[in-house]
DNA sequence: GCGCCAGGATTGTCCGTCAATCAGGCAATA
DNA sequence: TATTGCCTGATTGACGGACAATCCTGGCGC
């Protein structure tokens, strides 16, 4: 079992970057949902051809941020309630599976690693503000994927992670959030410093529940108030 | 609530035409794994542009039947026993949850429609032919995905699904297996028909995880055999 | 006010071009 | 003979232009 000596420094194609900025914009909000996106327009703003934009768009439309209607081109995709509902139910099952995973086959680099993340979350104020906060679960998240040694569930739960950004952005704008956010995830940290995947899969659903509870709920009241409005 | 009642006759753009005839191909092992396909074949063969062809072949990138390397462009995946490992682990834990949706809440004709496909497997005899039980098993499971209410759910397991179209056709080629995927699914069918949402994801985890040690198995035994004639 | 039509804008698709890179063969050398 | 180094052909990554089909908008006539 040879070591891969290859270098790869690939200087990150341009399609490459095209996707990570379209997908980064997005969720950051810098795209509202609902917007449309003509190439035209993404080509200017990334300087890339119509070809490199297109195949980017192709991407982002599988991973669900944007759906491209036939003959009217890319749409920021939209986020109902009833759709989190069900985003949320997956990310449950699959954030069970990385907590197991990571649990049962993490090194001890990466349980410290995720330890320190946690330690970071758990000291920094509510304050602190959202892009602050969502960093570092983010970053939380990246040690979790990593370390769970799953590439398939990484790859969809990173998918759904980025699909509900937004949402995570207001569950987390609540200010009585943060500190049941940071007992949810003490114990799952304290199931995998104690090697219980069981334990953590079952902490990491609980948390998904209750982060399920508080997004759906401001959602579902920002819909009803839409819709007062609307009709 | 009003239906959508505007005509999809759209003659499927050439676009979603190579996609599919291209993931069909792999997924029934028309193409080997590993193989190399230039685009410039990939446009002969489907008879479309370079565009088209590249597009088309970054969405499957993307579901993960193909992967490009720089430089070198699209190979069909190779799926090693560790990675059919990991596909396993999460179709489990999809599968359950398709199930136990499906349970809770599939319409009476989607249940029904389960029901006869189900019967339809029951009755068909092992010698049947791989392709014949293969299409069963498709039609089986685009049933509970539509019925199982959840998009994510669906799209996510119907990629992992085409993944391993290969390993179910390996896993079921095997004799003495069929008698056992029928035995699973009635369980499955059975805490359906008495509205058992918990039953019914128990069952499904518990055929996914029959499925895997068949599989893997036999992967394994595969792998074994070609390291010993390389090494 | 309503329906219809023309015009502009955008997409879907194709094509040709060019540089960068990779694979394989060929020659020169030890 | 075996190894090294180079060169050439093939392929990808990326660009831009082009054209028909389609959609949206706004104005026109009734």
């Amino acid at each position: 079992m040879t070591e891969d000596m290859r270098l790869r420094v690939v200087p990150q194609s341009i399609r490459r970057q095209v996707e990570d900025g379209l997908r980064d914009a997005i969720a950051r909000g810098r795209f509202a949902p609902g917007e449309h996106l003509p190439d035209r327009v993404l080509c200017e703003l990334f300087g890339a051809s119509r070809s490199v934009v297109r195949e980017a768009v192709r991407l982002l439309e599988a991973e669900g941020l944007i759906v491209v209607q036939p003959n009217r081109g890319p749409f920021v995709a939209f986020l109902s309630a009833a759709e989190a509902a069900q985003i949320y139910e997956v990310r449950g099952v699959l954030e069970a599976l990385a907590g197991e995973g990571f649990a049962a086959r993490a090194s001890k680099e990466e349980r410290a690693e995720l330890r320190g993340i946690f330690a970071e979350l758990a000291a920094t104020c509510p304050e602190a503000g959202r892009e602050v906060l969502l960093a570092l679960k983010r970053r939380f998240y990246d040690v979790l994927l990593r370390g769970c040694r799953n590439a398939y569930v990484a790859r969809m739960l990173d998918q759904l992670l980025n699909r509900n950004t937004q949402l995570r952005a207001t569950s987390l704008s609540d200010p009585d959030r943060l500190p049941n956010t940071v007992a949810e995830l003490r114990r799952v940290i304290e199931a995998i410093e104690r090697r219980d995947p069981e334990g953590a899969a079952a902490a990491c659903r609980e948390h998904v529940r209750r982060a399920a509870e508080v997004a759906l709920r401001i959602l579902r009241e920002h819909e009803r108030a839409r819709n007062a409005r609307a009709g």
